[in-house]
DNA sequence: TATGAATGAGTGTTCATTCAT
DNA sequence: TATGAATGAACACTCATTCAT
């Protein structure tokens, strides 16, 4: 009996999320992925139930990853406002550096069907652990959870997706929202 | 000869903006919308040069519209953090009560072909207008226009869409969020 | 506005029995039928809402055309050994005449989710109209209808399924059992 | 080395036969047989060469298996009426009471390429041996054995199909058409 | 302007079968 | 013998678009 071949999975994961980097989540078919992976559309059965399925999976996987790599970034030795520094740089670099996986996320996440049942912020878990423990020390100000992931991510999120068309210097950019964010959160 | 009948043309839009709601973007046809809307598929190549078109062109209105309608709900008797105020909460409100046309936005934003050289941001240039203004009356702070969009907007867009499967209320966690703006952008 | 072209409707239908006389049910694909009736796959689901609708609604057609073709063979002016005759000698002809109508029907009556909710026996109901009358008249014996139409069609049916391998002539075994027939159910 | 396991075929026949009467033979394929009988697709490939193969074999078994069962209902000691009653009772029990295999046969027997050269008449030979010694002693009239079959089997297999929408009372029904084909076959 | 008919190209998925173990 | 992986070809069906009226 031949095994399960996980270098193909991978390289079906790979071409589905670079494709719908490329074309969209609407124009990427199945074909078009079997094609990119190397394989015959009906072997991306064999690992998936569905082409819905295969999203809802792949989307949650790489929605964890992002999160591992960010708190990968951070350690308990920081202070405030190198924790806040790191959050974000780490996460803008994550986006940018792993383009494609990010663009897939966003793209599934307005998909219905797809995202069902599937909340961003739970998978923030982990650094909200940190978060709290810098709270309780009175390093961080006492926001809600939901309010700090808000304004910790989605700004960093908004300067990534529109970055191509910004004028001035991303890093000057990206050092001033560390700054305001470092004032918004950081106890003085 | 008929005229240009501008009721059916609404239909078509409205029809394609709920469907996209519905069911996502991939899974929204020219048939489908057709037939929501009461009209034959040939129409709407009467009105639209092609789905790609059509799409990039409600995209543009609907973007439009969002803040138009934001700029409305500001005067510029208003002090700083009613400023603030009303932009976090005009915004958040307009999101929930167009849920539709604001996910249609979404999902077109992350579509290659239809966003296509369209930034979000341009659309703000409208308030930018008045947020210059209280800057150089010295009552926000004078952070650059993209981080101020970044803070302003992402966080309200990324707790509207989080809203179903958040555990507390709604309107506390948005009065909190006002609260740490005003704080970062207003000068005391 | 094109309009309908039922000749092309004619075409797939034709298409449709002639294939499936030759390949069978299981073989015979709405591609295969579309090629042969020289139209798209696409056109055909101008017509029909699905292949099984097609089949199912071609199927009831065929079905109640046989029995019209079969009731036009008979006039209240015969007697009773001349219905009978001509009901056997009518059906047998007309099975192989429309042989592939004839097998389309076959097959489709053993299809579950085809033939559901349709009887054979309801289509007989004209021919029982006379054979009622002649029960009435004392010409023909009183045997119930399900039995009068087991053995007035089903030995017919048997006999036409297998006279390729029937060594014999098959004008004189149709004789034979048009004599059987006039034995069993005329009153002498 | 492992023997070949006829439970195994066993279960593949099964399975075959019990799927063909739920879902028809168009929509029975060999993943869903493999299923059903709880083995792997290739182990299919073991006892039989493909799928047609398998219908063929396995309709060859069915078809005879009928008429060996309906042999054993018969013994040279009944007189002839004994003898009509049982080949109509015995082959209306058969069909009601193994109505998958019944089902599958009369599926197989219209698909080309799966009946091909099968006859059902060829099984019947060992009833015939009976039937012509019965012909040769003057209890049963001497019709040719063509439509002897037809009016003994045909009829039965005609009121077993249409049994679920038959009003009346189907062993009343069944005992009418036993004395029917009585009178018409055994000499009084 | 407006339309249902028509379509070639494509959709996601399953097919019968073979491969490698 | 027995298997899950693998597949090219086919499946039923839908797509965005154009045609003929």
């Amino acid at each position: 009996m031949r095994t399960r071949d996980y270098d193909k999975q991978r390289r079906i994961k790979e071409s589905m999320v670079r494709l719908i980097l490329r074309d969209g989540l609407a124009s990427t078919s199945v074909a078009k992925i079997a094609r990119d992976a190397g394989v015959s559309p009906a072997t991306i059965y064999v690992y998936y139930d569905s082409k819905e399925a295969m999203l809802a999976e792949v989307f949650r996987e790489c929605s964890r990853e992002t999160y591992v790599y960010l708190q990968q970034q951070l350690s308990p030795e920081m202070d405030g406002r190198e924790l806040i520094r790191s959050i974000v740089q780490g996460y803008y670099t994550y986006t940018v550096e792993h383009e494609a996986m990010f663009s897939f996320v966003e793209q599934c996440s307005r998909c219905p069907g797809v995202a069902q049942g599937f909340a961003e912020e739970d998978c923030f878990c982990g650094i909200f652990d940190l978060i709290h423990e810098y709270q309780r020390r009175g390093i961080l100000r006492q926001y809600s959870d939901e309010n700090v992931a808000a304004v910790l991510l989605a700004p960093v999120k908004f300067i990534a997706m529109n970055r191509s068309c910004a004028g001035r210097d991303i890093d000057e950019q990206l050092g001033e929202l560390v700054q305001m964010l470092q004032l918004l959160l950081v106890r003085q």
